[in-house]
DNA sequence: ATGTTC
């Protein structure tokens, strides 16, 4: 295992592995942290893990993680690779089982004071509109033509089907649909899993939340965003559940068993990968982008059904629910990056890892453009929460990206071990925290012990100058898987 | 993350 001493510290949040640290690595390794946060990160594997990443044919620049980063499949979770398009790879464990887990912002009408008697009706409602949990089906259940025509079309389908206005699409990364989606090139198995899933939460770490906005930092950005102070906000986290894990699995076990044919030789299985230039790296691409595509659906089926648990327990007093906007931290994207001062094509390799533009860039709705990209990160449950905006430095130095959440310190195994899942919801429940859940062993695992401070992660990437804080947030109802 | 070990 890596040890601090083996680190060059460039700036007070900022450790460097220079590429010379192992004759394998194509680029350095750097990850963002303060000197506590590097401490924990150094606990795991995360950081050999980054060193490996750094090995993959066609990486630019440096491999990166955050301050949330540890220990994931291959890659850490909480990391950035570009690799050089199109003769670089593409691999679908720098992307995550998960394909497109992504978090969204709603904003109500509602103030909180005004409607915090509801709550708890609120929680409930919202509980039984979302199905949560495991293997849970939800409202749309498709023949396999339909669910092909949802592969391609992503949040689209749910809006031409009823779920939700074409206004939602403007306020969603890349309009709620990646172009390329094949579902020719998924599995029957996939498909199977994920035709009655549009619509579910899933269990872990997924979770949907009201939130009141406790705390602006910056006004002009929160104007521009529509949100103020004790405004009623609804978030929601998850991906393309059994569909994008499906997808993964496929072509995680086909890329393994073909490295030696790509004439490619990684340190880690999990770090399997495709040249982009061949048939297997675009079928991926292909069948991630269908991934992506049905995540975004599924936020977009469950912004509708919040939509209406909000008007069966409030009637008009919601008023308007709009999208803020929709971020994904599990994907590869195709884009344009200045690298040793060339504009060049790279696919950016997000795992746990927000894609955090700056302002003036020509993909943000026009309502956003002056202030930069939304990132939305969540803390652990019945913790703060944030809203930033990327920056202009961190186009240069971290591909446009920031950090995702509080990132875990502690295994579930050992967070059910310590954690006694009715006495946290009681506790939370005498701070106004109404935690409908699944799985009660969920709640434990999900309990705020084992994860970082939210609060150190984003002071990190804000004074490392990669993302700028707009507001904070506090949680009033939890529906957890 | 995940029909939580095809």
């Amino acid at each position: 295992m890596i040890r601090k001493e083996q680190l060059n510290k460039m700036t007070n949040f900022l450790w460097e592995i220079p590429q010379s640290y192992r004759e394998d690595m194509r680029v350095p390794a750097r990850v963002y942290a303060t000197e506590e946060g590097l401490e924990a990160i150094l606990k795991d594997d995360s950081l050999d893990q980054l060193i490996n990443v750094s090995t993959l044919p066609g990486i630019q620049k440096a491999a990166i993680a955050m301050p949330d980063a540890h220990q994931g499949y291959g890659f850490p979770i909480g990391g950035v690779a570009a690799t050089k398009y199109p003769e670089g790879v593409i691999s679908p464990g720098g992307i995550g089982y998960d394909i497109n887990c992504g978090v969204r912002l709603l904003a109500t009408d509602a103030d909180y004071n005004e409607i915090k008697g509801e709550m708890e009706n609120l929680a409930t409602e919202l509980y039984n509109n979302v199905p949560a949990g495991a293997g849970k089906s939800g409202p749309v259940n498709l023949n396999r033509q339909d669910f092909d025509r949802l592969l391609r079309r992503g949040a689209e389908w749910a809006v031409e089907n009823g779920y939700g206005g074409s206004e939602d699409l403007e306020y969603i990364e890349a309009n709620g649909r990646l172009d390329h989606a094949d579902p020719n090139v998924v599995s029957e198995r996939a498909k199977q899993r994920g035709q009655d899933q549009a619509g579910t939460l899933g269990g872990g770490n997924h979770f949907l939340e009201v939130d009141r906005v406790s705390k602006i930092f910056n006004q002009k950005a929160a104007q521009a965003l529509g949100l103020h102070e004790n405004q009623v906000v609804v978030f929601i986290h998850t991906g393309s559940r059994g569909f994008g894990h499906q997808v993964a699995t496929d072509y995680v076990k086909k890329f393994q068993s073909k490295m030696n044919e790509y004439g490619i030789n990684l340190p880690d299985r999990g770090l399997a990968c495709a040249p982009m230039d061949t048939r297997d790296g675009k079928d991926y691409y292909h069948a991630m982008a269908a991934g992506a595509n049905f995540a975004w659906c599924n936020r977009q089926v469950i912004t509708s059904e919040v939509r209406k648990a909000f008007r069966n327990v409030l009637g008009t007093q919601a008023g308007k629910i709009d999208v803020v906007y929709d971020i994904s931290h599990n994907i590869a994207k195709l884009e344009v990056h200045e690298i040793n001062g060339n504009s060049e094509k790279v696919m950016v390799h997000r795992k746990g890892a927000t894609r955090a533009f700056g302002p003036g860039h020509p993909e943000l709705p026009d309502a956003y453009r002056d202030i930069g990209q939304p990132v939305f990160i969540p803390g652990s449950m019945g913790t703060s929460s944030y809203v930033l905006t990327g920056t202009t430095e961190g186009m240069q130095s971290t591909f446009g990206s920031t950090c995702h959440g509080a990132g875990r310190n502690m295994s579930r195994t050992a967070a059910k071990k310590q954690v006694d899942p009715n006495k946290l919801i009681r506790r939370l429940k005498e701070q106004d925290i109404h935690i409908q859940a699944a799985s009660h062993s969920g709640v434990a695992e999900e309990a705020p012990l084992a994860y970082k401070e939210v609060d150190m992660v984003v002071e990190t990437v804000e004074k490392a100058g990669i993302a700028k804080r707009v507001l904070q947030m506090h949680p009033a109802a939890v529906i957890k898987g």
